[in-house]
DNA sequence: CTAAAAATATTACGCGCGTAAACTTTTTAT
DNA sequence: ATAAAAAGTTTACGCGCGTAATATTTTTAG
């Protein structure tokens, strides 16, 4: 390695003997080039190891090849995981992946696709806060560049969307609870973060009285995305105030169960489905954590693989105007639910 | 809002009848033109809403005023917590965050400051992945710009770093453990992908035997950054084998004690402090999730508070030549302890 | 070996914005 | 009101790279 100094192209041209617009070309591809030229370029690029700019790359570029991913909340390991899940498919697709997190801030979201903007993105891959977003706003973005929702549709966008199927979700782990034991209430932020949590209520209400039940939600306070600890203050309350109707509960994401678990640990509740246990306790979602917690949490599993692959897929038919156009505009993918000793 | 169409700011001096250097000392900062013309441009803002390029603003700018932020595994919610902290603290100095996260990877790690050398920061916090990074290729960028570690540091760098003082909150921990009851036995991987878990080996050793008790280290197999997984993996075969000489275990961190306490459930012992319970179980980190095990776990805390205040006040000081260069090299933030259930 | 085809070199301009210099207008001080 | 100071305008060039057009070289076909 030398220890000349190349800080952009121009200088890399000197000293590799290839001129700048063959560089740029075989930096964009770099079989378009003649196998000599490659080589010598590589040879250079031993000795010197300059890469561009990536920025500067994409100012003036037609087609940038880079896919920006906006997700709500990237501290959710929820989240963290498909993440990096879509990011590894995006690459193996040929584009260059952009992660971004809107820290479940709706200015944080608007701020994020302007960044995105920023790069001339292909396309954009974007679940979005849901709720709380700024729907007037993000309209503006959604003429400029191919996207796809994933994981939570904004109606009023009118965008393709591939998501988990709530309903079936829901209506499963309904039945799972009725046939096993004492049907289940239902326990929710009165104001969720997250807007599948109203299609989960709804799904929950259906069920029931489809078996002839009487449901109970238990709405709670508390707002922003500190999920255990609200299951677990309120948690505390309703076991203190024996307000549960019943010993089967039924959460609306598996982070609140989290909490609450803690709370019935707490309280000297024990939690499972043997004959010495107060509580059946359910979730919704099979996040990371589920698995470890104490007892293992009965859930429902989305469809990760399916949602992630199917949302770069119809993100490269846009891209790639493979007209598609006339499939469905929303697809939803069904959860299987995952038996652990909770419930 | 007109719906004429501003690409850039050349449009935008147009419709606004500002000259675009005038809008450039605008943007780069709104109090250094007079207030008449402040009230023109954000007029026509409201009209218009334009946003100059971000990427093109830094292209050429002699100070940016953006910091990096490199944080090894941004799904461990370890990590997504302080780089909030991190973030907002960057904010309020007037300063832009750019937070990018190395998922673990050595290469992601490098990538990571390629692309932000290519927005050229006025600074860098990083928190390298240690023991797993690629010195040689990061030794490349400490001389570009200023840098300061966070979390782990690697003395090959000879960095200024900040961050928590594992030999004294170990050190605290073994001695609540041993005051409190059965001496403490201890719990790490063998591989660990955190470096920090090495100096916490080596305190525990100390503190033992400063106390004149015998040592005693399971390092177990596993690698990567399941840390829960193979603490329940690893800590089911210890149990089953009862191979634990001792009724107290202390782990290297709390991510792999949340794992063992799930073990440690299933297989029907019962960890706590109180009389009637097989086990006690302690941690590190104070995890966001250690409140809501069961039982909740005791560990030690970080100084999450002045590691990350320090860590941005030691690069202020390298960017804005506050020469307390004569300042230590390392500073290090002790741990509190925590207190709760399992031990 | 020669002509056609393919690849590279040269030149020039563009992306969106920062910044410096020279000049003009507006504001402030006297 | 007038001069000095401050702010704005014009003009020009730079950042690092994409890309088109033309000229030149290299490769392949015959």
């Amino acid at each position: 390695m030398t220890d000349q100094k190349i800080k952009n192209m121009e200088d890399f041209a000197s000293v590799s003997g290839i001129s700048r617009p063959t560089l740029s070309k075989y930096f964009n591809d770099p079989a378009s080039v003649r196998v000599s030229t490659k080589a010598k370029i590589e040879a250079a690029l031993e000795q010197y190891d300059y890469r561009p700019n990536f920025y500067a790359m994409n100012q003036n570029r037609r087609l940038t090849r880079n896919i920006g991913i906006v997700v709500p909340y990237l501290a959710d390991p929820f989240f963290a995981e498909i993440a990096r899940n879509i990011e590894n498919l995006v690459i193996r697709a040929g584009y260059r992946p952009i992660l971004l997190s809107s820290h479940g801030d709706p200015n944080q979201e608007i701020e994020n696709l302007a960044l995105l903007r920023d790069i001339k993105p292909s396309g954009i891959l974007f679940a979005p806060l849901g709720r709380s977003s700024n729907v007037v706003a993000l309209r503006e973005y959604t003429a400029e560049f191919p996207m796809v929702l994933f994981d939570c549709n904004v109606e009023a966008l009118n965008l393709p969307f591939l998501g988990h199927n709530n309903i079936q979700a829901t209506d499963i782990m309904v039945d799972y609870l009725v046939r096993t034991g004492e049907p289940p209430v239902f326990f929710e932020m009165k104001y969720p973060s997250n807007p599948n949590a109203n299609k989960r209520r709804l799904s929950y209400i259906q069920s029931m009285e489809r078996l002839r039940l009487e449901p109970k939600v238990y709405s709670v306070e508390g707002t922003g995305w500190n999920f255990e600890e609200i299951g677990y203050e309120q948690g505390l309350k309703l076991i203190a105030q024996r307000k549960l109707v019943s010993g089967t509960v039924l959460f609306s994401n598996d982070r609140l169960a989290i909490g609450f678990l803690s709370a019935a640990y707490e309280m000297g509740l024990r939690v499972g489905r043997g004959s010495g246990c107060a509580l059946r306790v359910a979730g919704h979602d099979n996040h990371p954590y589920s698995r470890f917690t104490c007892p293992a949490l009965t859930t429902v599993s989305h469809d990760y693989d399916s949602i992630a692959s199917s949302s770069i897929e119809r993100l490269l038919d846009l891209l790639e105007n493979r007209e598609s156009h006339n499939g469905p505009r929303e697809r939803l993918f069904d959860g299987k639910l995952v038996m652990r000793e909770s419930a």
